[in-house]
DNA sequence: GGAAGATACATGACATGTCACCCAACTCGA
DNA sequence: TCGAGTTGGGTGACATGTCATGTATCTTCC
């Protein structure tokens, strides 16, 4: 993450704004990090995993919808489940569907670990990112976030999250 | 980074706009760092301490100011120059204001692999952040992260970049 | 000028993440 | 229905990042 030279194929207004994001990007990481590891004893990631579960039906989702949603290499998702389900906050249970599939399921103290870190980082995203925000803008930068997000997921190299995309054969382009 | 239940802190829209800024933060990193490991030989990282160093005066930076323009510890950047340094593309020179302290130094082959990489990554950029943004919302867009930025920077734990911040005696409040 | 504390950085042990590769289960077409 | 190719996930070696601590230098204040 670089707030710096991209050259000239970005105007000078777009790469004054990307440093922005650059720099907030970084910034805010840090932030985050340095919060949940002092007031919880949940890393960044810990949380973030543990938030993806609570917010899937019954706190379970298959490794590979996991992986993607969160963005990260599936080994990446497959060592960390390891370590957390070693400290009791995640377990894993084979898919009844797919029995190559693995399932991560939240539990009780995944979820009350969830619980107990979410009111202190919520604080700190309310006063790192919204205090100081023109409420004016709000709007405007909530619609520009998620346009580039539909960029990201259009033209990135994840697929999209969601649904298995399983593709039925002969339905392709409907018409 | 946590697109979620961030409890009853942050209002529903907040809520929203937050959600879609993790999204997006998630996502770009890993596509950034993707690129860049792929069509050069340099990581995310790597990139980052290249562009530090060369838009500072000389190619030279004193490490505590880079690990802070950087948001990181002060240990990575030290194990991360070790490694860079192996590889040719930084040198160590020890500061003649301070026996303390150590500057970084870009060298030319850092130079070249930052030449070489930059316009890669600046399509990229334009790719996933610009091309799907409406025009019209990147004033508002620019203002707003900078509004985040300023915040961070004044609630944050990390101090602000730049000068050295040596206070003078008797030089506080001067009025 | 000299001790107490702060600051700059390095280092080693350990935690975490990546990469290349593995196998098992699934899919699809011949 | 069987075999090639794909997909889901695990694993071990290695790269990277963190934490606690160590040493030297600088600053402050008496």
């Amino acid at each position: 993450m670089s707030p710096n030279s991209t050259g000239p194929l970005l105007t000078p207004d777009q790469q004054d704004t990307w440093f922005a994001y650059m720099r907030v990007s970084l910034r805010l990481g840090y932030e985050m990090n340095r919060q949940l590891q002092t007031d919880s004893d949940l890393s960044l990631p810990d949380f973030d995993v543990l938030n993806a579960l609570a917010d899937s039906p019954d706190g379970r989702l298959q490794l590979t919808g996991l992986a993607t949603r969160l963005a990260w290499e599936r080994s990446r998702l497959s060592h960390h489940l390891q370590r957390m389900s070693a400290r009791g906050l995640v377990e894993r249970s084979p898919s009844v569907t797919d029995r190559r599939a693995t399932e991560a399921v939240l539990t009780d103290a995944g979820r009350a670990a969830l619980t107990a870190a979410t009111p202190g980082h919520a604080e700190l995203v309310r006063r790192m990112f919204f205090d100081g925000l023109d409420p004016a803008l709000l709007p405007a930068l909530r619609t520009a976030l998620e346009q580039v997000h539909e960029q990201v997921l259009t033209h990135g190299t994840l697929p999209r999250p969601g649904r298995p995309q399983r593709r039925l054969p002969g339905l392709e382009p409907t018409g």
